[in-house]
DNA sequence: AATATTATGAATTGGACT
DNA sequence: AGTCCAATTCATAATATT
Protein backbone atom coordinates (compact mmCIF):
# COMPACT_ATOMS: atom_id res chain seq x y z
CA UNK A 1 0.00 0.00 0.00
CA UNK A 2 3.08 2.02 -0.43
CA UNK A 3 1.66 4.41 -2.99
CA UNK A 4 -1.72 4.77 -5.34
CA UNK A 5 0.33 4.71 -7.73
CA UNK A 6 1.31 0.88 -7.32
CA UNK A 7 -2.24 0.04 -8.54
CA UNK A 8 -1.58 0.25 -12.43
CA UNK A 9 -1.26 -3.48 -12.56
CA UNK A 10 -4.72 -3.43 -11.24
CA UNK A 11 -7.43 -2.47 -13.48
CA UNK A 12 -9.42 -0.14 -11.28
CA UNK A 13 -7.50 2.38 -11.76
CA UNK A 14 -8.75 4.39 -14.94
CA UNK A 15 -12.86 4.64 -14.09
CA UNK A 16 -12.10 8.12 -13.64
CA UNK A 17 -13.12 8.27 -17.31
CA UNK A 18 -14.19 5.24 -18.34
CA UNK A 19 -17.65 4.79 -19.04
CA UNK A 20 -17.52 0.87 -16.68
CA UNK A 21 -16.75 1.49 -13.38
CA UNK A 22 -15.19 -1.01 -11.47
CA UNK A 23 -16.99 -4.49 -10.77
CA UNK A 24 -16.56 -4.17 -6.91
CA UNK A 25 -16.78 -0.70 -6.22
CA UNK A 26 -20.28 0.29 -5.87
CA UNK A 27 -21.12 2.09 -9.24
CA UNK A 28 -24.04 4.26 -7.50
CA UNK A 29 -21.38 7.34 -7.64
CA UNK A 30 -24.20 9.31 -6.81
CA UNK A 31 -21.93 11.90 -5.48
CA UNK A 32 -20.02 13.72 -7.81
CA UNK A 33 -16.49 13.86 -6.92
CA UNK A 34 -17.18 16.29 -4.53
CA UNK A 35 -16.32 19.03 -5.46
CA UNK A 36 -18.69 21.35 -3.80
CA UNK A 37 -17.65 20.35 -0.13
CA UNK A 38 -13.99 21.04 -1.02
CA UNK A 39 -13.58 23.42 1.97
CA UNK A 40 -15.81 20.97 4.48
CA UNK A 41 -13.47 20.74 7.20
CA UNK A 42 -15.37 17.47 7.63
CA UNK A 43 -13.46 15.25 4.62
CA UNK A 44 -9.89 16.26 5.77
CA UNK A 45 -10.77 14.34 8.68
CA UNK A 46 -12.39 11.65 6.44
CA UNK A 47 -8.83 11.58 4.89
CA UNK A 48 -6.97 11.81 7.97
CA UNK A 49 -8.86 8.80 9.19
CA UNK A 50 -8.03 6.59 6.39
CA UNK A 51 -4.53 7.89 6.14
CA UNK A 52 -3.95 7.42 9.38
CA UNK A 53 -4.42 3.45 9.29
CA UNK A 54 -1.92 3.29 6.98
CA UNK A 55 -3.56 3.85 3.60
CA UNK A 56 -1.75 6.19 1.17
CA UNK A 57 -3.13 9.47 1.08
CA UNK A 58 -3.27 9.33 -3.17
CA UNK A 59 -5.51 6.43 -2.50
CA UNK A 60 -7.77 7.62 -0.12
CA UNK A 61 -8.33 10.79 -2.00
CA UNK A 62 -9.44 8.66 -5.52
CA UNK A 63 -11.67 5.96 -3.64
CA UNK A 64 -13.54 9.09 -1.69
CA UNK A 65 -13.99 10.88 -5.38
CA UNK A 66 -15.04 7.35 -6.11
CA UNK A 67 -18.13 6.82 -3.79
CA UNK A 68 -18.87 9.73 -1.87
CA UNK A 69 -17.14 10.93 1.30
CA UNK A 70 -19.95 10.76 3.48
CA UNK A 71 -19.82 6.56 3.00
CA UNK A 72 -17.06 5.75 4.71
CA UNK A 73 -18.10 1.92 5.24
CA UNK A 74 -17.94 1.78 1.02
CA UNK A 75 -14.46 3.85 1.47
CA UNK A 76 -13.10 1.13 3.47
CA UNK A 77 -14.09 -1.16 1.71
CA UNK A 78 -12.47 0.12 -1.85
CA UNK A 79 -9.50 0.52 0.21
CA UNK A 80 -9.59 -2.46 1.71
CA UNK A 81 -9.96 -4.35 -1.73
CA UNK A 82 -6.79 -2.79 -2.71
CA UNK A 83 -5.17 -3.19 0.46
CA UNK A 84 -5.85 -6.97 -0.12
CA UNK A 85 -4.19 -7.73 -3.50
CA UNK A 86 -1.33 -5.89 -2.39
CA UNK A 87 -0.86 -7.67 0.87
CA UNK A 88 -3.23 -10.55 0.52
CA UNK A 89 -5.53 -9.96 3.71
CA UNK A 90 -5.55 -13.21 5.46
CA UNK A 91 -9.70 -12.43 5.22
CA UNK A 92 -10.01 -13.28 1.07
CA UNK A 93 -7.38 -14.04 -0.67
CA UNK A 94 -6.54 -12.35 -3.96
CA UNK A 95 -7.57 -15.23 -5.72
CA UNK A 96 -10.76 -15.91 -4.02
CA UNK A 97 -11.66 -11.43 -4.13
CA UNK A 98 -11.13 -12.28 -8.38
CA UNK A 99 -12.96 -15.08 -8.14
CA UNK A 100 -16.01 -13.01 -6.45
CA UNK A 101 -15.54 -9.94 -8.40
CA UNK A 102 -15.96 -12.11 -11.78
CA UNK A 103 -18.49 -13.72 -10.30
CA UNK A 104 -20.44 -10.54 -9.42
CA UNK A 105 -19.70 -9.54 -13.00
CA UNK A 106 -22.29 -12.43 -13.57
CA UNK A 107 -19.97 -15.13 -15.47
CA UNK A 108 -20.62 -18.90 -14.56
CA UNK A 109 -18.73 -19.88 -11.83
CA UNK A 110 -16.92 -23.05 -13.22
CA UNK A 111 -15.50 -20.84 -15.96
CA UNK A 112 -14.15 -18.03 -13.43
CA UNK A 113 -13.03 -21.21 -11.30
CA UNK A 114 -10.89 -22.89 -14.59
CA UNK A 115 -9.91 -19.29 -15.76
CA UNK A 116 -7.92 -18.57 -12.88
CA UNK A 117 -6.41 -21.87 -12.27
CA UNK A 118 -5.36 -21.59 -15.46
CA UNK A 119 -4.03 -18.10 -15.42
CA UNK A 120 -0.64 -16.93 -13.49
CA UNK A 121 -1.95 -15.61 -10.45
CA UNK A 122 -1.20 -11.76 -11.01
CA UNK A 123 -3.31 -11.62 -14.13
CA UNK A 124 -5.67 -8.86 -14.46
CA UNK A 125 -9.09 -8.96 -14.24
CA UNK A 126 -9.61 -7.56 -17.87
CA UNK A 127 -7.29 -10.09 -19.11
CA UNK A 128 -9.00 -13.13 -17.28
CA UNK A 129 -12.38 -11.60 -18.56
CA UNK A 130 -11.21 -12.40 -21.61
CA UNK A 131 -10.26 -15.64 -20.98
CA UNK A 132 -13.41 -16.68 -19.68
CA UNK A 133 -14.86 -15.13 -23.20
CA UNK A 134 -12.45 -17.31 -25.09
CA UNK A 135 -13.13 -20.30 -23.76
CA UNK A 136 -16.84 -19.77 -23.78
CA UNK A 137 -16.44 -19.37 -27.29
CA UNK A 138 -13.99 -22.75 -27.53
CA UNK A 139 -16.51 -24.28 -25.43
CA UNK A 140 -19.58 -23.76 -28.12
CA UNK A 141 -17.33 -25.03 -30.93
CA UNK A 142 -16.05 -27.99 -29.37
CA UNK A 143 -17.30 -28.48 -25.82
CA UNK A 144 -13.43 -29.25 -25.03
CA UNK A 145 -12.99 -26.91 -22.14
CA UNK A 146 -12.46 -29.00 -18.92
CA UNK A 147 -14.73 -27.37 -15.82
CA UNK A 148 -13.51 -27.06 -12.56
CA UNK A 149 -16.13 -26.97 -10.17
CA UNK A 150 -15.13 -27.56 -6.95
CA UNK A 151 -14.99 -24.90 -4.38
CA UNK A 152 -13.34 -21.88 -4.81
CA UNK A 153 -11.09 -22.02 -1.98
CA UNK A 154 -7.94 -22.37 -3.63
CA UNK A 155 -5.87 -23.93 -0.80
CA UNK A 156 -8.75 -26.42 -0.31
CA UNK A 157 -8.76 -27.33 -4.24
CA UNK A 158 -4.75 -27.71 -3.75
CA UNK A 159 -5.36 -30.26 -0.98
CA UNK A 160 -8.15 -32.10 -3.17
CA UNK A 161 -5.38 -32.07 -6.20
CA UNK A 162 -2.94 -34.02 -3.53
CA UNK A 163 -5.16 -36.46 -2.44
CA UNK A 164 -5.97 -38.26 -5.74
CA UNK A 165 -8.82 -38.45 -7.46
CA UNK A 166 -11.21 -36.30 -6.71
CA UNK A 167 -14.42 -36.87 -8.42
CA UNK A 168 -17.40 -35.60 -7.75
CA UNK A 169 -20.12 -38.31 -6.83
CA UNK A 170 -19.87 -41.10 -5.48
CA UNK A 171 -20.37 -43.18 -8.53
CA UNK A 172 -17.30 -42.12 -10.00
CA UNK A 173 -15.46 -42.08 -7.13
CA UNK A 174 -16.30 -46.05 -6.75
CA UNK A 175 -16.35 -47.00 -10.00
CA UNK A 176 -12.43 -46.85 -9.72
CA UNK A 177 -12.29 -49.94 -7.82
CA UNK A 178 -10.25 -50.75 -5.06
CA UNK A 179 -12.06 -48.37 -2.17
CA UNK A 180 -9.76 -50.46 0.17
CA UNK A 181 -6.70 -49.72 -0.79
CA UNK A 182 -7.15 -45.43 -2.10
CA UNK A 183 -5.29 -43.11 -0.49
CA UNK A 184 -7.18 -41.35 2.16
CA UNK A 185 -5.69 -38.51 4.53
CA UNK A 186 -8.15 -37.85 6.79
CA UNK A 187 -10.02 -40.55 6.99
CA UNK A 188 -7.63 -42.68 9.16
CA UNK A 189 -10.17 -42.57 12.33
CA UNK A 190 -13.17 -44.00 10.33
CA UNK A 191 -12.00 -46.68 11.81
CA UNK A 192 -12.53 -46.20 15.33
CA UNK A 193 -16.32 -45.01 14.62
CA UNK A 194 -18.75 -48.32 14.38
CA UNK A 195 -21.28 -46.85 11.98
CA UNK A 196 -18.99 -46.42 9.23
CA UNK A 197 -18.47 -50.32 7.65
CA UNK A 198 -21.93 -50.72 6.64
CA UNK A 199 -22.18 -47.18 4.76
CA UNK A 200 -19.02 -47.43 2.59
CA UNK A 201 -20.67 -50.92 0.75
CA UNK A 202 -24.09 -49.82 0.66
CA UNK A 203 -24.16 -46.88 -0.57
CA UNK A 204 -22.20 -47.02 -3.89
CA UNK A 205 -24.45 -49.81 -5.12
CA UNK A 206 -27.24 -47.24 -4.88
CA UNK A 207 -25.25 -44.62 -6.37
CA UNK A 208 -26.06 -45.15 -9.93
CA UNK A 209 -28.61 -44.77 -11.99
CA UNK A 210 -32.22 -43.43 -11.46
CA UNK A 211 -33.52 -41.92 -8.90
CA UNK A 212 -30.70 -38.77 -8.99
CA UNK A 213 -30.24 -37.67 -5.03
CA UNK A 214 -28.97 -35.40 -3.44
CA UNK A 215 -27.77 -35.27 0.60
CA UNK A 216 -26.76 -32.52 2.00
CA UNK A 217 -24.44 -33.70 5.11
CA UNK A 218 -23.04 -31.05 6.96
CA UNK A 219 -19.41 -30.14 7.17
CA UNK A 220 -17.22 -33.37 8.37
CA UNK A 221 -15.11 -34.45 5.64
CA UNK A 222 -14.63 -37.76 6.88
CA UNK A 223 -17.89 -38.42 8.58
CA UNK A 224 -18.94 -40.79 5.66
CA UNK A 225 -16.62 -43.11 4.20
CA UNK A 226 -16.79 -41.41 0.67
CA UNK A 227 -15.75 -37.81 -0.15
CA UNK A 228 -18.94 -35.51 -1.22
CA UNK A 229 -18.91 -32.41 -3.20
CA UNK A 230 -17.79 -29.28 -0.80
CA UNK A 231 -18.86 -26.47 -1.48
CA UNK A 232 -19.33 -22.94 0.05
CA UNK A 233 -22.30 -20.94 -0.22
CA UNK A 234 -19.59 -17.37 -0.11
CA UNK A 235 -19.89 -17.95 -3.67
CA UNK A 236 -23.64 -17.57 -3.96
CA UNK A 237 -24.65 -15.32 -1.67
CA UNK A 238 -23.00 -12.76 1.24
CA UNK A 239 -23.39 -16.00 3.54
CA UNK A 240 -19.97 -18.15 3.78
CA UNK A 241 -21.33 -21.68 4.96
CA UNK A 242 -19.23 -24.91 3.70
CA UNK A 243 -21.24 -27.77 3.29
CA UNK A 244 -20.72 -31.25 1.90
CA UNK A 245 -23.25 -32.75 -0.49
CA UNK A 246 -23.09 -36.16 -1.41
CA UNK A 247 -25.16 -36.90 -4.81
CA UNK A 248 -24.97 -38.21 -8.49
CA UNK A 249 -26.20 -35.89 -10.37
CA UNK A 250 -24.60 -34.28 -13.49
CA UNK A 251 -22.49 -31.63 -13.30
CA UNK A 252 -21.61 -30.70 -16.85
CA UNK A 253 -22.98 -27.21 -17.47
CA UNK A 254 -24.18 -26.28 -14.52
CA UNK A 255 -25.70 -22.87 -14.06
CA UNK A 256 -26.80 -20.15 -11.13
CA UNK A 257 -30.09 -18.53 -10.36
CA UNK A 258 -31.07 -15.25 -11.53
CA UNK A 259 -30.62 -12.40 -10.30
CA UNK A 260 -27.44 -13.32 -8.73
CA UNK A 261 -27.63 -12.33 -5.14
CA UNK A 262 -25.30 -9.73 -3.91
CA UNK A 263 -22.00 -11.35 -2.91
CA UNK A 264 -21.27 -8.71 0.18
CA UNK A 265 -22.75 -7.35 3.18
CA UNK A 266 -22.17 -3.75 1.97
CA UNK A 267 -24.22 -4.86 -1.20
CA UNK A 268 -26.82 -6.97 0.29
CA UNK A 269 -27.86 -4.53 3.12
CA UNK A 270 -26.31 -1.40 2.48
CA UNK A 271 -27.87 0.83 4.95
CA UNK A 272 -25.39 -1.13 7.15
CA UNK A 273 -22.37 0.92 5.32
CA UNK A 274 -23.06 3.78 6.89
CA UNK A 275 -22.60 2.72 10.44
CA UNK A 276 -19.63 0.58 9.88
CA UNK A 277 -16.66 1.12 11.24
CA UNK A 278 -12.98 1.15 9.18
CA UNK A 279 -12.14 -1.35 11.73
CA UNK A 280 -14.60 -4.05 11.06
CA UNK A 281 -12.82 -5.98 8.09
CA UNK A 282 -15.60 -8.44 7.60
CA UNK A 283 -16.99 -8.82 3.67
CA UNK A 284 -19.39 -11.91 4.29
CA UNK A 285 -20.81 -13.34 7.00
CA UNK A 286 -20.31 -16.33 8.59
CA UNK A 287 -22.35 -19.67 8.97
CA UNK A 288 -25.38 -18.18 10.49
CA UNK A 289 -26.13 -20.08 13.53
CA UNK A 290 -29.56 -20.93 14.85
CA UNK A 291 -29.28 -17.60 16.42
CA UNK A 292 -31.38 -15.65 18.45
CA UNK A 293 -32.01 -11.99 18.60
CA UNK A 294 -30.22 -11.33 21.22
CA UNK A 295 -29.91 -7.86 22.09
CA UNK A 296 -27.61 -7.73 25.05
CA UNK A 297 -24.41 -7.67 22.72
CA UNK A 298 -25.90 -4.65 20.97
CA UNK A 299 -25.94 -2.96 24.81
CA UNK A 300 -22.00 -4.11 25.58
CA UNK A 301 -20.79 -3.20 22.37
CA UNK A 302 -22.51 0.39 22.90
CA UNK A 303 -20.98 0.49 26.15
CA UNK A 304 -17.16 -0.68 25.85
CA UNK A 305 -16.97 2.05 22.66
CA UNK A 306 -18.33 4.43 24.64
CA UNK A 307 -15.93 3.76 27.70
CA UNK A 308 -12.99 4.40 25.07
CA UNK A 309 -14.99 7.86 24.07
CA UNK A 310 -15.60 6.38 20.77
CA UNK A 311 -12.19 5.72 19.37
CA UNK A 312 -12.09 1.87 20.90
CA UNK A 313 -8.44 0.65 21.08
CA UNK A 314 -7.03 -2.22 18.85
CA UNK A 315 -8.11 -4.82 21.79
CA UNK A 316 -11.68 -3.88 21.71
CA UNK A 317 -12.00 -3.55 18.44
CA UNK A 318 -10.86 -7.13 18.02
CA UNK A 319 -13.35 -8.35 20.94
CA UNK A 320 -15.97 -6.20 19.17
CA UNK A 321 -15.20 -8.16 15.39
CA UNK A 322 -15.36 -11.38 17.39
CA UNK A 323 -19.15 -11.14 19.05
CA UNK A 324 -19.93 -9.91 16.13
CA UNK A 325 -18.92 -12.73 13.72
CA UNK A 326 -19.84 -15.02 16.33
CA UNK A 327 -23.35 -13.49 16.25
CA UNK A 328 -23.67 -11.97 12.74
CA UNK A 329 -23.97 -8.55 14.16
CA UNK A 330 -24.77 -5.50 11.50
CA UNK A 331 -24.07 -1.67 12.63
CA UNK A 332 -27.31 -0.56 12.43
CA UNK A 333 -26.73 3.54 14.24
CA UNK A 334 -23.83 5.27 15.80
CA UNK A 335 -21.97 2.59 17.30
CA UNK A 336 -24.53 -0.02 17.61
CA UNK A 337 -24.74 -3.41 16.51
CA UNK A 338 -28.22 -5.26 15.68
CA UNK A 339 -28.77 -8.92 14.92
CA UNK A 340 -30.24 -9.96 11.73
CA UNK A 341 -33.70 -9.70 10.99
CA UNK A 342 -35.42 -12.83 10.17
CA UNK A 343 -36.50 -11.29 6.93
CA UNK A 344 -32.75 -10.66 6.28
CA UNK A 345 -31.66 -13.60 6.51
CA UNK A 346 -34.51 -14.71 4.38
CA UNK A 347 -33.10 -12.63 1.61
CA UNK A 348 -29.80 -13.56 2.21
CA UNK A 349 -30.17 -17.58 1.84
CA UNK A 350 -32.40 -16.97 -1.10
CA UNK A 351 -36.06 -17.65 -0.26
CA UNK A 352 -38.80 -15.12 -0.73
CA UNK A 353 -39.47 -11.91 1.54
CA UNK A 354 -41.42 -13.08 4.55
CA UNK A 355 -41.22 -16.73 3.75
CA UNK A 356 -41.36 -17.83 7.62
CA UNK A 357 -43.78 -15.92 8.38
CA UNK A 358 -46.10 -17.62 10.78
CA UNK A 359 -43.94 -20.07 11.16
CA UNK A 360 -43.90 -19.77 14.77
CA UNK A 361 -41.90 -17.31 17.19
CA UNK A 362 -39.18 -15.44 16.43
CA UNK A 363 -37.12 -17.61 17.99
CA UNK A 364 -38.86 -21.00 15.62
CA UNK A 365 -37.97 -18.37 12.73
CA UNK A 366 -34.37 -17.57 14.02
CA UNK A 367 -34.46 -21.62 14.66
CA UNK A 368 -35.76 -22.66 10.84
CA UNK A 369 -33.13 -19.91 8.98
CA UNK A 370 -30.13 -20.74 10.96
CA UNK A 371 -31.03 -24.77 9.78
CA UNK A 372 -31.74 -23.58 6.30
CA UNK A 373 -30.25 -24.21 2.78
CA UNK A 374 -29.18 -21.58 0.37
CA UNK A 375 -31.33 -21.27 -1.95
CA UNK A 376 -28.67 -20.31 -5.31
CA UNK A 377 -26.00 -22.95 -3.42
CA UNK A 378 -28.86 -25.55 -3.73
CA UNK A 379 -30.27 -24.24 -6.92
CA UNK A 380 -26.76 -24.25 -8.81
CA UNK A 381 -26.53 -27.86 -8.11
CA UNK A 382 -29.96 -29.04 -8.93
CA UNK A 383 -29.85 -26.89 -11.85
CA UNK A 384 -28.80 -29.86 -14.57
CA UNK A 385 -32.40 -31.18 -13.75
CA UNK A 386 -33.92 -29.25 -15.79
CA UNK A 387 -32.83 -30.32 -19.03
CA UNK A 388 -33.29 -33.57 -18.09
CA UNK A 389 -36.77 -33.37 -16.67
CA UNK A 390 -38.72 -30.78 -18.60
CA UNK A 391 -42.25 -31.86 -18.01
CA UNK A 392 -41.41 -31.67 -13.65
CA UNK A 393 -40.37 -33.73 -11.43
CA UNK A 394 -41.27 -36.45 -8.75
CA UNK A 395 -39.18 -35.64 -5.42
CA UNK A 396 -39.15 -37.26 -2.39
CA UNK A 397 -38.22 -34.85 0.16
CA UNK A 398 -36.63 -36.30 3.60
CA UNK A 399 -36.32 -33.36 6.37
CA UNK A 400 -36.96 -30.52 3.44
CA UNK A 401 -36.79 -27.82 6.94
CA UNK A 402 -38.38 -24.77 5.43
CA UNK A 403 -38.03 -25.90 1.37
CA UNK A 404 -34.79 -24.86 0.10
CA UNK A 405 -34.43 -27.39 -2.84
CA UNK A 406 -38.28 -26.90 -3.50
CA UNK A 407 -37.88 -23.51 -3.74
CA UNK A 408 -34.44 -24.03 -6.08
CA UNK A 409 -35.73 -26.44 -8.17
CA UNK A 410 -39.22 -23.96 -8.40
CA UNK A 411 -37.14 -20.98 -9.53
CA UNK A 412 -35.01 -22.90 -11.89
CA UNK A 413 -38.57 -23.31 -13.60
CA UNK A 414 -38.36 -27.49 -12.85
CA UNK A 415 -42.15 -28.26 -12.42
CA UNK A 416 -42.99 -29.84 -8.68
CA UNK A 417 -45.83 -32.64 -10.32
CA UNK A 418 -44.82 -34.34 -6.78
CA UNK A 419 -43.40 -33.43 -3.88
CA UNK A 420 -43.49 -36.17 -1.15
CA UNK A 421 -41.72 -34.86 2.63
CA UNK A 422 -40.47 -36.32 5.55
CA UNK A 423 -40.17 -33.87 8.34
CA UNK A 424 -41.17 -33.88 12.07
CA UNK A 425 -41.18 -30.25 13.00
CA UNK A 426 -44.75 -28.59 13.02
CA UNK A 427 -43.39 -25.40 12.24
CA UNK A 428 -41.55 -26.11 9.13
CA UNK A 429 -43.89 -28.26 7.75
CA UNK A 430 -46.47 -25.04 8.00
CA UNK A 431 -43.90 -22.93 6.36
CA UNK A 432 -43.47 -25.39 3.49
CA UNK A 433 -47.02 -25.97 2.87
CA UNK A 434 -47.91 -22.26 3.30
CA UNK A 435 -45.08 -21.25 0.44
CA UNK A 436 -46.92 -24.35 -1.72
CA UNK A 437 -49.91 -22.86 -1.54
CA UNK A 438 -49.28 -18.98 -1.83
CA UNK A 439 -46.79 -20.03 -5.05
CA UNK A 440 -49.97 -21.75 -6.46
CA UNK A 441 -48.37 -24.67 -7.03
CA UNK A 442 -49.71 -27.46 -9.61
CA UNK A 443 -48.41 -30.86 -8.37
CA UNK A 444 -48.89 -32.76 -5.56
CA UNK A 445 -47.79 -31.92 -2.13
CA UNK A 446 -47.69 -35.13 0.43
CA UNK A 447 -46.91 -33.52 3.90
CA UNK A 448 -48.08 -36.22 6.22
CA UNK A 449 -45.16 -37.88 7.25
CA UNK A 450 -43.99 -36.57 10.42
CA UNK A 451 -41.64 -38.99 10.89
CA UNK A 452 -38.96 -41.21 9.27
CA UNK A 453 -39.41 -44.26 11.09
CA UNK A 454 -42.83 -44.05 9.53
CA UNK A 455 -41.14 -44.61 6.76
CA UNK A 456 -41.10 -48.22 6.49
CA UNK A 457 -40.83 -50.34 3.08
CA UNK A 458 -44.51 -51.19 3.19
CA UNK A 459 -45.15 -47.30 3.05
CA UNK A 460 -42.38 -46.32 0.38
CA UNK A 461 -43.43 -49.43 -1.60
CA UNK A 462 -47.43 -47.58 -1.37
CA UNK A 463 -45.82 -44.27 -2.53
CA UNK A 464 -43.85 -45.67 -5.43
CA UNK A 465 -47.10 -48.03 -7.04
CA UNK A 466 -49.77 -45.05 -6.40
CA UNK A 467 -46.77 -42.09 -7.67
CA UNK A 468 -44.46 -43.96 -10.01
CA UNK A 469 -41.70 -43.45 -8.07
CA UNK A 470 -39.53 -40.59 -7.34
CA UNK A 471 -37.22 -38.78 -9.97
CA UNK A 472 -35.32 -37.16 -7.13
CA UNK A 473 -34.37 -37.79 -3.57
CA UNK A 474 -33.33 -34.78 -1.69
CA UNK A 475 -32.33 -34.92 1.63
CA UNK A 476 -30.75 -32.00 3.84
CA UNK A 477 -29.78 -32.42 7.53
CA UNK A 478 -26.97 -31.70 9.05
CA UNK A 479 -28.32 -33.19 11.70
CA UNK A 480 -25.72 -36.21 11.63
CA UNK A 481 -23.21 -33.91 11.39
CA UNK A 482 -20.21 -34.39 13.93
CA UNK A 483 -18.97 -30.98 14.33
CA UNK A 484 -19.95 -28.67 16.78
CA UNK A 485 -23.40 -29.25 18.86
CA UNK A 486 -24.83 -31.56 16.07
CA UNK A 487 -22.64 -34.44 17.42
CA UNK A 488 -25.32 -34.46 20.12
CA UNK A 489 -28.09 -34.55 18.13
CA UNK A 490 -26.45 -37.34 15.91
CA UNK A 491 -28.80 -39.92 17.09
CA UNK A 492 -31.86 -38.51 16.07
CA UNK A 493 -32.99 -41.43 15.41
CA UNK A 494 -34.33 -42.77 18.09
CA UNK A 495 -31.20 -43.35 20.71
CA UNK A 496 -30.30 -45.91 18.47
CA UNK A 497 -26.90 -45.97 16.21
CA UNK A 498 -28.35 -45.56 13.00
CA UNK A 499 -27.55 -41.76 11.97
CA UNK A 500 -29.40 -40.17 9.34
CA UNK A 501 -27.73 -40.94 6.53
CA UNK A 502 -28.54 -44.76 7.23
CA UNK A 503 -31.99 -44.23 6.50
CA UNK A 504 -30.75 -42.39 3.61
CA UNK A 505 -29.20 -45.19 2.28
CA UNK A 506 -32.11 -47.20 3.09
CA UNK A 507 -34.44 -45.21 1.26
CA UNK A 508 -32.35 -44.38 -1.53
CA UNK A 509 -32.03 -48.63 -2.39
CA UNK A 510 -35.46 -49.57 -1.64
CA UNK A 511 -36.90 -46.93 -4.27
CA UNK A 512 -34.14 -47.95 -6.43
CA UNK A 513 -35.41 -51.92 -6.36
CA UNK A 514 -38.83 -51.29 -6.32
CA UNK A 515 -38.54 -48.78 -9.20
CA UNK A 516 -36.76 -51.11 -10.85
CA UNK A 517 -39.26 -53.89 -10.38
CA UNK A 518 -42.22 -51.42 -11.41
C1' DA B 1 -48.31 -22.27 34.28
C1' DA B 2 -47.06 -22.17 29.94
C1' DT B 3 -44.29 -20.26 26.43
C1' DA B 4 -40.67 -17.66 24.66
C1' DT B 5 -36.01 -15.87 24.77
C1' DT B 6 -31.22 -15.83 26.02
C1' DA B 7 -26.78 -17.64 27.61
C1' DT B 8 -23.87 -21.32 27.96
C1' DG B 9 -21.51 -25.47 27.24
C1' DA B 10 -18.62 -28.60 24.93
C1' DA B 11 -17.13 -31.90 21.09
C1' DT B 12 -15.35 -31.54 17.01
C1' DT B 13 -13.53 -29.60 12.80
C1' DG B 14 -9.90 -27.69 9.24
C1' DG B 15 -6.05 -25.30 8.80
C1' DA B 16 -1.87 -22.79 10.32
C1' DC B 17 2.03 -23.61 12.34
C1' DT B 18 6.19 -25.87 14.03
C1' DA C 1 3.95 -35.92 13.02
C1' DG C 2 1.88 -33.11 16.79
C1' DT C 3 -0.04 -28.73 18.72
C1' DC C 4 -2.71 -24.86 18.75
C1' DC C 5 -6.63 -21.99 17.55
C1' DA C 6 -10.71 -20.05 15.82
C1' DA C 7 -14.98 -21.59 14.12
C1' DT C 8 -18.99 -24.35 14.08
C1' DT C 9 -23.04 -25.97 16.15
C1' DC C 10 -27.79 -27.21 18.90
C1' DA C 11 -29.57 -28.94 23.13
C1' DT C 12 -30.30 -27.50 27.51
C1' DA C 13 -30.42 -24.83 31.56
C1' DA C 14 -31.60 -20.38 33.13
C1' DT C 15 -34.23 -16.46 32.77
C1' DA C 16 -37.97 -13.58 31.06
C1' DT C 17 -42.56 -12.77 29.37
C1' DT C 18 -47.37 -13.53 28.67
Amino acid sequence: MDNGNSSDSWSFEDEDDEPQSSTYACSNGTLPHGGASSSNPGRSKTISYFTSMGFAEELVLKVIAENGEGNEGRILETLLSYKEIEESSPHLSEKDRKMLELVEMGFHIDEVSSAINACDPDTSTHELVDHISAAQIAKATSLEIPTVDSPLNSRKKKLFEQEGQWERGIGSCRSSGRPETEKRIKLSREAEDPLKPALSMRLPVAATGAPYFFFETGASSYLHNFKPEFVDSKSFSAVSNRRAYVHNLPTENRFRLLPTPPLTIFKALPHTADWWPWWDTRVQFGSLDTCNGSCKPTEVIRRSIANCNGAPTPNVQKSIVNECQRFNLVWTGRNTVSPLEPEELERLLGYPEHHTRGGGTRTDRYKALGNALQVDTIAYHLSTLKEIFPNGISVLSILPGIGGAEIALTRLGIQLNLVVTVENSKVNREIFRSWWESNDQKGKLVDSITDLHTLTSQKLKELVSSYGGFDLIVGGTRCNDKTGSSQRARDYLEGNNSCVLDEYTRILEEVKRLMEAN
